[in-house]
DNA sequence: GGTAAAAATCGCAGCGCTACGATAGCTAGC
DNA sequence: GCTAGCTATCGTAGCGCTGCGATTTTTACC
């Protein structure tokens, strides 16, 4: 059995200009642009990567040209689709540019945010994707000395460090909020995921409860204890409809937690909309399938993806940023038969 | 305004030893072995550290060292909770000994992973985690010249490249064929995602047609064209249900199928299990909560993201494999009212 | 107080690549 | 046939760190 061969990666550039005949630096040129290369050599280089099996060191070409094809991405977790299609739809369109994605999870807590922050700084990334507005003072202090280009995504309406690419959640919550008045309900309560957890959904809120507070009516707040729970959502409304008979529309801080609630009036064999209206966040595949079919807002998470690779890539590109550098990519609202 | 300033990451550790009044090769030593420096000096470096905001640079330190602290992770698709809570809890468990995740996403496409092994390995990690069993001709070829450790996760019963962390699916479709024979069904259908995309839930629905059929019932199977649409899991289960009405029992490739035929059994009014029993896979949290709870296996999500994290510091570590380098986590079926 | 051993520090030679100026090879034009 | 003006290739000097052997300082003990 091989004891420990040398190395993981083995064969360098000086054995592929060797076998090729001809010098490293030509070997270099025809790997950054090909077209620059006489087609002779080109051949005899590419065949000679082929028969080595060569693969470029990324760390030597990055630590000599001290530039990276690396872009970080922050954000609260990856086990949200909202954030994973985002994800998703960024790591299409920037690895076809030849970038790579490291990706990181605050999982929700800002010093792991900061943690993460200086873990991606020192790779020297072309780029750095926040997620939100809200970075602890340390993290922006890291920020400031740098010229990385940064995108702060899924939030909008307040002064970024740099691009901003998202929609304004406190417009979601009005949104919803004036399609329940235009429905005619007044008595309405707010469930939520934790704000501590998710401060956009704090926004959510906030937009919602103003506009029905604006026209006279009543909003009653529920926060989970942390994340979406179908179970705590339901023991949850049990006790919002048991402490407040007279509700009549729930909006919920998103899909998951509507569908609990939507569970639950089934359970309690309370019509929806008739006894309770309920709306949602996400647009996820199922609402459209719930029965009955739910309300629910579309958040641009594709979207949000495109144009952060966009913004990004036309910055590395020129150094310019395009004029709408700071983009609301707003939301709409899907009324279905829940409400 | 200024015109792009040097570079986004200028201080060295020149210039950290030059202020601490040490050499660089102290600084080195610090970073790396801090208890080697004497308290006097660690204090001095320590101090020249956080008045110049340095940041190592993990490139140089890469290159020179020959080893880096990346760790490549390639998951047919993060937009999926199964992954994602293994990429998340792997995260944690890699993170916090200092490694670094690169995350790539396949979109069930084999040439595809080809690419991103090969991006992966350019960044001569420290290790590869693969979802699975299946690669490319290319893929092996290219794993076959190196000596990194790898781990394939989220599959069990084949011999795989190196380490293997996983469950058989295989046996998941048996549990369940086991649970609705035991209750009397025999006549059944599997509506599962397509398996071209997914070939683990064509293992499922091997091992669930097989003991059905060893029993002496019957399995229709239906896929749908993607991935899990509850709209279109809808109208595959009116069709079904229209050419095989004596269908009893429906076993779904995961959670979100089950909760389109759930929706659908009661938008047609089909009492769930009396008319048609509905099991899914995945566990997920909504299950428990559906009318009725709804009956579905439970995939070690996270113990794979801890084990494969495990294994691989053991060997990283000192070389070694455990013995169990080779592990099947088994699943759980939970029964509930649904079946 | 002197010395050997141990601990702390230092200097230097790369890691594998890119950038850039220098050189060689070619093409056209007269 | 010679030269200007290209284009294609090459040589060299780093990028910022680590690893290691050499050197200095400290510790421990007679």
């Amino acid at each position: 059995m091989a004891r420990r061969r040398r190395s993981s990666q083995r064969v360098t550039m000086g054995e592929v200009a060797q076998l090729a005949d001809v010098s490293p630096s030509t070997v270099s040129l025809y790997m950054r642009r090909p077209d620059e290369v006489s087609p002779r050599r080109a051949e005899k280089i590419q065949s000679a990567i082929d028969r080595l099996g060569y693969l470029p060191n990324t760390m030597a070409g990055g630590l000599a040209s001290s530039r990276s094809n690396v872009i970080g991405v922050i954000v609260p977790t990856i086990t949200n689709s909202f954030f994973s299609a985002t994800l998703e739809t960024l790591e299409r369109h920037l690895r076809s540019a030849g970038y790579q994605l490291l990706i990181g999870n605050t999982e929700f807590d800002e010093s792991r945010e900061e943690e993460l922050i200086r873990s991606v700084m020192s790779w020297n990334p072309a780029g750095l994707v926040l997620t939100g507005f809200l970075h602890s003072r340390k993290s922006l202090s890291l920020l400031a000395n740098s010229d990385t280009p940064i995108v702060e995504m899924w939030d909008y309406g307040r002064p970024g460090l740099d691009m901003v690419v998202g929609f304004s959640h406190h417009a979601s919550g009005r949104l919803v909020a004036e399609h329940m008045l235009g429905r005619g309900y007044r008595r309405t309560a707010f469930i939520s995921t934790n704000f501590q957890r998710d401060v956009r959904a704090g926004d959510r809120y906030l937009g919602f409860r103003e506009t029905i507070e604006a026209a006279g009516g009543r909003v009653v707040l529920r926060q989970l204890s942390g994340r979406s729970d179908t179970a705590e959502t339901g023991r949850l409304l049990g006790e919002l409809i048991a402490e407040n008979p007279g509700i009549e529309a729930i909006c919920c801080s998103n899909d998951m937690v509507a569908l609990g609630v939507m569970f639950e009036c089934q359970r309690q064999g309370w019509p929806i909309p008739d006894r309770l209206a309920v709306a949602g966040f996400g647009n996820q595949d199922f609402t459209a399938s719930t029965v009955p079919p739910m309300t629910s807002v579309e958040p641009p998470r594709q979207e949000i993806g495109r144009h952060v690779a966009r913004l990004l890539m036309a910055r590395l590109r020129d150094g310019t940023t395009p004029q709408e550098g700071n983009l609301d990519l707003g939301v709409e609202l899907v009324v279905r038969e829940s409400t």
